[in-house]
DNA sequence: AAAGGAACCAGAAATATATTCTAGAATTAA
DNA sequence: TTAATTCTAGAATATATTTCTGGTTCCTTT
């Protein structure tokens, strides 16, 4: 039970770049998921919708995830975990405060750019995984993600050139206007066609302004 | 067709005070709606989840909102206006653009605490309205209300007051953090039992720092 | 007041979707 | 090989949504 990756699983997967055909089930059904959500809607993310576009049998599909919402869950903690990667990735490699804020916003932002499809089934389906058996799971993974950056920042708050705001608050505040605008840009028209400006055009903008609102001193514009 | 408030539906409204059973069914399946979605998830406003709280027949249920999205559609547009108003009566009563940020930040946030099971049920079915048959009518209201925050600003910012940045940023810049914390707080257990601090902690902290993030100048601290 | 029409409501019937179940194939380990 | 486990298939079942038909109420018009 549980999210297992099975020894065989791995084993499987381990040679697909030879094999012609590695099927790999599990993956096939997760990527019709994201199609079946990135171009009819989430609601197509259905037991008949992905099954008819990965060629996986009902069985084998409850199966590995025991639920149509187990699917849409199972995505969601997926994508959630190479986006956190991505940024914590980011952070590292940051040693100044005004660094690991610019870091956490550009990382994010740029992942959103380069994944439009899985960043907006995450905004998507955000309400559902965190309703779901996976519930526990997420919350989980997204305290961790909050604890590390909180603590990152802990030395530098102490030292005070960081504000010394309630701990609580720190990942809205840094975080929070770059996914808000994200969420708006993906919402109109997919890749940007009718809506707003791709977050790209506003890197300098919005690493800056994250980094006013923690900033304890040295309020450089740009 | 569309969400026309009928003569009928409004005389009969009109005298709810006065008589036993004014039993309008369409607030009442609305009011059902967010009961079963607070009490046991957005999956569990279903065509029988509703029907079975308020007493209303299926066909009543379709005669007014035509699906099942349709319900939650409806009730995500009717609590984005009211919320919209409290957001827009509130800036209203500024005059300099930090009063602007801080009743903008504020009356968000009360709104939100005052509030907590309409918010909680905003933030898990915006995936689902916004693709629902409402989604035009929906992004014209957010258009609307973002326009609403920028036009304000945009004396202010021509006078040097607030940073010169692009206005499709200032909406998120300004609300995104408070927005960010909110979900938070009600992704947690309900009112604050095992999760978060409630963000009412946090008023002051989360009114300077977006005026932070967009003030020309006069970085006051608290 | 009577008639006509539109909105509203009820519940059975039809449809669509999700889930369970049984059996068999593929894979692994012994 | 063989036994155990994982994985797959698809029919059967259970649930949910939607449609449809008929009837009631309310308003408007004459």
């Amino acid at each position: 039970m549980a999210t297992r990756t099975s020894v065989a699983a791995v084993a499987r997967a381990s040679n697909s770049a030879a094999d012609t055909e590695p099927h790999d089930r599990r993956q096939d059904i997760l990527r019709a998921a994201l199609a079946c959500a990135t171009e009819l809607g989430l609601e197509a993310v259905s037991i008949e919708g992905v099954r008819a576009r990965c060629g996986a049998s009902v069985g084998s599909i409850y199966h590995h995830f025991g639920s149509r919402e187990g699917i849409v869950a199972a995505l969601y903690v997926s994508l959630f975990q190479r986006q956190t990667a991505a940024i914590e990735a980011a952070l590292q490699e940051a040693s100044t405060p005004r660094e690991g804020v610019r870091a956490l916003v550009l990382s994010y932002l740029d992942w959103v750019v380069a994944h439009p499809d899985q960043a907006r089934f995450m905004f998507q389906a955000r309400g559902l995984a965190t309703q779901s058996s996976q519930h526990n799971a997420l919350a989980e993974l997204a305290q961790r993600r909050n604890q590390a950056l909180v603590d990152w920042f802990a030395p530098h708050q102490a030292k005070g050139a960081v504000l010394p705001l309630p701990c609580e608050l720190l990942p809205s505040l840094v975080m929070g206007p770059t996914q808000s605008y994200c969420r708006a840009w993906l919402s109109a028209g997919a890749g940007g066609q009718a809506g707003l400006p791709s977050p790209s055009r506003f890197r300098e903008e919005l690493a800056n302004a994250a980094w006013l609102a923690v900033a304890g001193e040295g309020h450089a514009r740009q």
